[in-house]
DNA sequence: GTAAGAAACTAACAATTGTTAGTTTTGTTT
DNA sequence: AAACAAAACTAACAATTGTTAGTTTCTTAC
């Protein structure tokens, strides 16, 4: 296992803070506490507290970006999509749950270029999705209920999934995406 | 239609501020200028900025476990209850989709008491979930995953209801209500 | 038109914020 | 042991925070 730099250190011990307070309530000295130096000291490696906040959102929305355009580009079918979908947010969630709290919670205090950047691959991520959703139900793959509201329902429940998971100490992750799949796509009853 | 108390006008431009930036992210004085006055003069309404988070979050919490109550409280079958907690958020939501944004990612600013009951209020809502899932699964009107899938799969769409549905224009609240039943729990393929 | 309450205002406070400058300590390489 | 870089420190800054005190203005009822 690589060690870890300093800034590593940082920004995993930040993220884990902003998970718990969102990243306008955790200050450089609550950060600093944390990692048992002054806040001042934190200067020392990172450039400021918004450059912790970009590199974490930023790092993982290219995860997402660049898992969907892998999908979008093969050539399977709608289901099988759906579940290599499925399986991507299992997969970022396991590597870093702490981080995606901030993505879903605190992309809004990015500023200007990170902003504009991550704006653009969320819409292009939830345009790739709702395509493949539409494709499925054209060509009878998917039941043809209201487009927005599959998406939304899908959506939803992969991106909270940071919430919920590391709290489930009895669930491997290849049982997680077994029903996972199961659940969001034949249901329940 | 009542006439809006300056209190509530206050509560609710906080709403969609706390909506967008999040609690800590707004001030007193970015509130005051949302209503044309300046930060001093909120006080001749409100006891504290904290007292507004309170009153925005306590209010949703208490409709959503008085709902419960009486789902729980009803001899219906699971399926009829799962569709009665699905038509509880979406009317919740309905009624105040910005005050949502708070009681679900400003949770953790609430002080002491209020804090105490809001987080006994959201588990004991969690349990009777898990309550009614489970006895579903045991009368086998529920296909048996895992009822921690289950019942996170569920909620997480419903709580997150508030983000997607007001930007939905053409979308009724029946044919959402009948779709999100659909999808939700007989699935989408 | 005056009394009274509601609701706005100005001015200021003490605390906290992110960050910088300059200095000292620690750890490693020669 | 000397040299050097990495990483910590102290001290301070200018701006912003929630809130209070005291005062003025607006609205309504008599």
């Amino acid at each position: 296992m690589r060690a870890e730099s300093r800034k590593e250190e940082i920004i995993n011990a930040a993220s884990i803070l902003f998970k718990e307070k969102g990243y306008s309530a955790v200050t450089m000295r609550d950060l600093a506490k944390a990692m048992g130096i002054k806040a001042a000291s934190l200067y020392n490696h990172i450039q400021s507290k918004q450059e912790i906040l970009a590199t974490i959102i930023i790092d993982l929305a290219e995860m997402f970006t660049n898992g969907m355009n892998q999908i979008v580009n093969s050539d399977e079918n709608t289901i099988q999509k759906l579940e290599k979908i499925i399986d991507l947010h299992i997969d970022v969630t396991l590597r870093n749950a702490d981080g995606l709290a901030s993505l879903n919670n605190d992309w809004m205090h990015l500023e200007e270029e990170n902003l504009q950047y991550f704006e653009k691959m969320r819409q292009e991520y939830e345009e790739n999705f709702r395509d493949i959703v539409k494709k499925g139900v054209a060509r009878n793959e998917i039941k043809s209920f209201n487009i927005e509201i599959i998406v939304f329902s899908t959506l939803s429940t992969l991106r909270t999934l940071y919430l919920w998971y590391p709290k489930q100490r009895n669930i491997e992750a290849e049982m997680l995406k077994h029903d996972m799949v199961s659940v969001l796509l034949k249901g329940i009853v």
